[in-house]
This record gives structure tokens, sequence and C-alpha cells, in this order.
DNA sequence: TTTCCCCTTGCATGCGTATGCAATAAGGAA
DNA sequence: TTCCTTATTGCATACGCATGCAAGGGGAAA
């Protein structure tokens, strides 16, 4: 029963007495083929259990039906659920995800690089190690690329997806300002990231413009050790914070722990914590983290949205997509006198 | 800049002043060329921007170099690391991984099918809701297939990596007893998968090897919510256990974080609480939990070798693959008088 | 110088499928 | 019945690359 020689549409035209070219077609959809002919060559398709090979068919038609996805860090729940909304949508319009991991160290753009030779009929790039000029290699070969969570620098024409990630952060700064805090501190994310970048810019600029003094920075770099080390900083200083963000939940959690568990502060009597993404974990009673939600869901339908769209006119100009979200208020930290409402079920802080 | 029409082997050929075969044997790891050809043909494809197609190439070679990889509910952490790992693997003997996500309900396998048809040249199965018809079906047709954290119920000749379920969940119930336990409860798995009939099982059967009755038995089905609503059933009866084993971590967060936010139970000391897997959430200082290990990195390593195996030898012998782990102790579960040993790092239990 | 051998390189072909074109069949209108 | 239209199907080719085969070339050994 082992195939060895996988069947082949020869075969099947073989069996059914019939031409390779009408056993193409009946197997592509809008094809002039008559029923009868049509059910004889699915017969012996099924019978001989052929399978249409995509490889070929892709060297033909130039569309090879898999969208690459780049990541890093799937530690950070963020991105696992990304990736399973990324590909469960990608699916269901009959595009399969070919996955590539950036090395947590080093360059990942030789690696990534190899993407291309796959013939992917788009790219999406969702790692923070990875450098703009890949994405703009990318695109010089016509393939089109989707940044995910991430933006370069100048509008080089490179579309990208993200959540207000300057907005988001200046709301967090107003929250915890209106909440009575005034010591703050800032735990940011890798440090030539554009979502760290634009979160500390928005949290430090809404400080200033409440007339509070820059909140410490201290180097996380998205990570949960480095995280936790940097609590180590914050709570072991003589003048500790009291109110901490961090640039994203996963950091959060660990600071959140070591404030806890090894600098016995408790939260949010002590210092008030407060994450970035909204992931799972935020959500459950054990930390019941405040955090600025990226709309996951949102973002990638857009996402998909802006590659079928260039897979239909490669020419359509470039959309840099910033998507809102919004403050989901938990008990991580202490909260203002107003403006808190209830809203789909959550509970989220809207100024004013 | 912006190339239409990608670059082919052809167009380098011109540039260069040589033969098509000629630019293939320079991309072609251990053919003859001569040093100055070769030069001359790397620059030419330097300056073109060419890139070989792969497609093209997996054509004549019948070797993809991609391995589909089926996966499901990336929210359990468990999944998220052994994709990454598995990536970073593969990626590192010049394999790709193509991701197929199993719906959370539904029969996965027609979508999974379309797996065949992009001519992977091996399959890694490691979601519980797909069948193990599947599996063999892809055997059938000459696919390596290696099932991860799964088995097939009879050897029926599918290749499979797991941990020692069986074992892992004996040692538990030996731990449990030995810390002075005497009502045990049960948070199972997805019923039909093969994890959880293996852990279920060792479970109960240690349990009834050391006198007590069988524990009680609640569904959770793997999932979050679930193991939420089996708390409730268990710490609202009238007769709450004194531990609890989750059949995973993912289902032990979720008990835990029941027990003392909604309970008001008080882990290890009016409930003891050990799940499944060991990921990186478990050793959070919020949780503590004490879990048995699964070696993720050896799972991985093991899955890698047999599908390179199978590769190099599609005729060897079908191997199941059972790893040992360890009962890394913290603080979720009443410590036994004895047994306890510090390895590597870790607190474990080592009985007598 | 001759002979032999090996290293290079080009030619030709094929991998499995899609598709333009032409040929044939079928059906309808006149 | 005849002619035209439309639907169906086969033929031939191309997609981009790898590879067996043969031819050419250069060097070493004799």
């Amino acid at each position: 029963m082992s195939q060895r020689r996988p069947v082949t549409a020869q075969d099947v035209a073989r069996l059914a007495g019939v031409s390779q070219s009408a056993v193409s077609r009946c197997f592509t959809p809008g094809a002039s083929a008559a029923p009868q002919m049509r059910e004889r060559v699915e017969a012996a398709a099924r019978s001989l259990g052929y399978r249409p090979n995509l490889i070929a068919r892709s060297l033909i038609t130039r569309r090879s039906r898999i969208i690459g996805v780049a990541l890093g860090y799937l530690h950070n729940q963020f991105y696992p659920a990304v990736l399973e909304a990324l590909s469960e949508a990608l699916q269901a319009i009959g595009y399969q995800v070919l996955l590539f991991t950036a090395p947590q160290e080093g360059d990942a753009d030789p690696r990534i690089a190899d993407i291309l030779r796959y013939q992917v009929d788009g790219l999406v790039l969702a790692s923070a190690s990875l450098s703009s000029r890949l994405a703009a290699e990318c695109r010089a070969s016509g393939v089109p690329v989707v940044l995910f969570n991430r933006t370069t620098a100048g509008d080089d024409g490179t579309e990208s997806v993200s959540g207000d990630n300057e907005a988001g952060a200046a709301m967090i700064a107003a929250f915890l300002v209106a909440g009575g805090h005034r010591r703050l501190a800032y735990v940011a994310g890798l440090e030539n990231s554009s979502t760290n970048r634009d979160r500390q810019r928005g949290f430090c600029a809404a400080l200033a413009a409440h007339g509070l003094a820059p909140p410490r920075i201290v180097a996380g770099g998205y990570d949960h050790t480095q995280a936790q080390r940097a609590a180590a900083l914050l709570f072991a200083s003589g003048d500790p914070p009291d109110a901490v963000f961090c640039a994203n939940d996963h950091m959060a959690l660990a600071v959140m722990d070591a404030a806890r568990h090894s600098h016995g502060l408790r939260v949010p009597d002590d210092v008030s914590i407060i994450g970035f993404d909204d992931t799972a974990p935020a959500s459950w009673p054990s930390f019941s983290l405040t955090s600025f939600s990226q709309p996951v869901a949102e973002m990638v339908a857009a996402t998909v949205g802006l590659l079928v769209a260039r897979l239909a006119d490669p020419d359509a100009p470039a959309r840099q997509l910033v998507l809102p979200g919004a403050l989901v208020v938990r008990g991580s930290a202490r909260l203002p006198a107003r403006g808190l409402v209830t809203e789909a079920g959550r509970r989220i802080w809207r100024p004013q």
C-alpha cells in the first residue's frame, strides 16, 4: 500500500482514459469539464489517492499560496496568540504559513533571507530583531511585506500594522497620574524596536505634559529574566517608584512577581504595575494586570487584508495602519477617581 | 529597482557568459566548478539579486526541505516552546516549518490533509485533535510522520516521541501520598487524547497500589476555562480534595488561581496542586507550581532525529520513543519527608 | 612529446502541472 | 438539412532548476 512513487496527474489520466490536461482541469475550479468526465477522473483520482502537487502548480502559476511569517521569542504570549490567529485566518482563505523563527541573539537577517527563495506570496515580519533593511529588500523583490506590531522609522513604503503604542502609553501615564502616582518608572523593551521607542516616547511626553519629572528608565529587553533584574534595580534602590509601566505584559508579570515575592511589596498598595498587550495571563486572578490591550484579532485581520489587497494589486499604495486599543483596568494599579467604564465585559478607562 | 519578473538562473548565466547549468552548479554544494567561474557567476548573481527558486528545485530533487508541523491550542505555553525549539532545530539543518493550526472544534483532518499536497518531507503531529487515521494516511503516502507528545493506541507503525506520562503520573501519585494526602482529585485533559489516557491511568493505578480510593475525576479538556469550572466543581463540593493533580500546567494554573481567589484556599496548606509539563510559568513565584517536567529540548531533538533518520532510510523500523522526565518540586504541594534532591539547579523528587 | 586522467563545462532532458490553441463534438437556429 | 455557436478535450509547451552525459582542456607522469 505504501506508495513509493507519488501518484501524478498522468497516472490518473491513464486510468481514466483522458489526457493529463483534463485531469488538471478537473482540479481547477472554473475550468471547462463535462460532468461525466469529471466524475470518471475523480473516481480514478480517488482510487489512486491522487493529490495535486502544489509545488509543481506553484512553478506554473507563480503563486505558492504560502505566506512567510517571521517571529521571535514565542515565550511572550502575545506572539503565540498572534500566530494562531494569523494561521487560522490565512488557512481560511487557502494560504499556509511558513514559519521563520529569529534566533534570540545575533543577526537574523541571513537566515530569514532564505524566505524569499521559497517564493512566498507574502511576508509578515513580527520580530523586533529583524532589520528594516530586510523588509526593504523583500519589497524590492516584489514580495508584499507587512510589518506586524512594528513600523519603520521613515515612511519607506513598507506596510505595517500596529497598535497605537504612543497613545496607549500616554493614556497609561495619564491613568497613573490620575491615580495619584508621582514617582514613575518605565521598564523598557528592546532599545532599537519601534514599539519600545513609541511607548517610551508616549509615556515620557505625557508625563511631561502633566508636569511630572521624567520616569526612571531601566532596560528590560522584552525579556522575562531581564525584567526581573530591572525590578531589582528599581525596588532595591533608595527611591523606589510608586508605579511601574512595563513595555509589555510579559515583563510586567515578571516585575509584579519580583515586587511581591522578592521585595515584599503589595500590588497595588505599595506599587502600581501596568503592562501592554493585554495577553491572556493578564486577566488571571494571580496577576489581575492592568494593561493596554492590543486588538489582536483586528490587527491580524488588517494584516491579512493588506496582504490580499497587495496580491490583487501590487501597485496599491502602501499603508501604515494603526489600530486603537483600550486601557483594560484590573487590580494591579491604583484606580483614579473617575473615568472608569465597562464596555463589552471589560472595565476600561476613558478619561473625561 | 522593483523586480517584476524574478531573476532566474538563465539571467545570471547570460550576464556571466556561462550556461545555466554552470550557474546551478555554483549554488549546489559539492558540485564541480572552477573558482574563477564561480566568482564570475557569484558576482553576476549578486548584481542581479538572484535567489535560487526552491520551488523549482524541489520539483527536481523531490525534496522540499519543508517539514509540516500540525499544532492546536497555542495558549498552552508548552506548545509555543515546542514550536520554537522545533523550528530552531529544523532551520539549523536547513529545513523550514510549514505550520498547520488545528481548529479548536470540528474535524481538523480535511484541512490538514492539504499538507501532503505541499510535498512536505516530513510531518510532526502535535495536536490531540488529529485522528490516528490521518497519521496512517500520511504514512501510506510515504511521508515520514512523527507524533509529538502523543501516541497511537495500537502500535500501527507510526513513530512517536512523548514524555513518560504514565510513570510521571504515578510518581505524582506517590509524591502526594508521601506528602500525606488522602483525598485526591484529577483534572483530566481531553478525553480521547493519549496523554490524558496515560496520565490518568498512571495516576489511578499508583493510587490503587498505595491502597487509596480512586481519585475524583473532573473534566478539564486541557482548557483554561474548563479547568476553572472543574475547580469550582471540586472546591465547592461537600468533600473537597486535599490534593489535585491537573493533567497539564495550563490547567493547573487555572485551578490554582481558582482555589486561591475564588474559593479562599491556601496553596499548599489547604490543597496541594500539581501540574504536568513544567512550562515556564510554573517556575514563576506567583505559582511556584510543582510539576512533572517534559524534556522539551530532548523531545524536539529526538523528533528531528527520527525525521532525518527516516529521510535517510525510509524503511527503517518505526520507533516509539518515551523520554524520561522528572518531578520538579516547588511550593504548590506539601512536601514528603524524604526523597528531595537538588540536581542541575532544580529540586526534584526521587523516592528512596 | 605522448598518453592518460581528471577537472570543467555545456547540452539536453525531465520534474508535475497549467494553459493557449486548435480540433472535435454537440446543439440550436434558420 | 445546413451553418454557426458553444462546450469540451487533447496537444504542446513552459515554469526554473538539477543532473547524466559527453566533449573539451590542462596537467602530470612516462
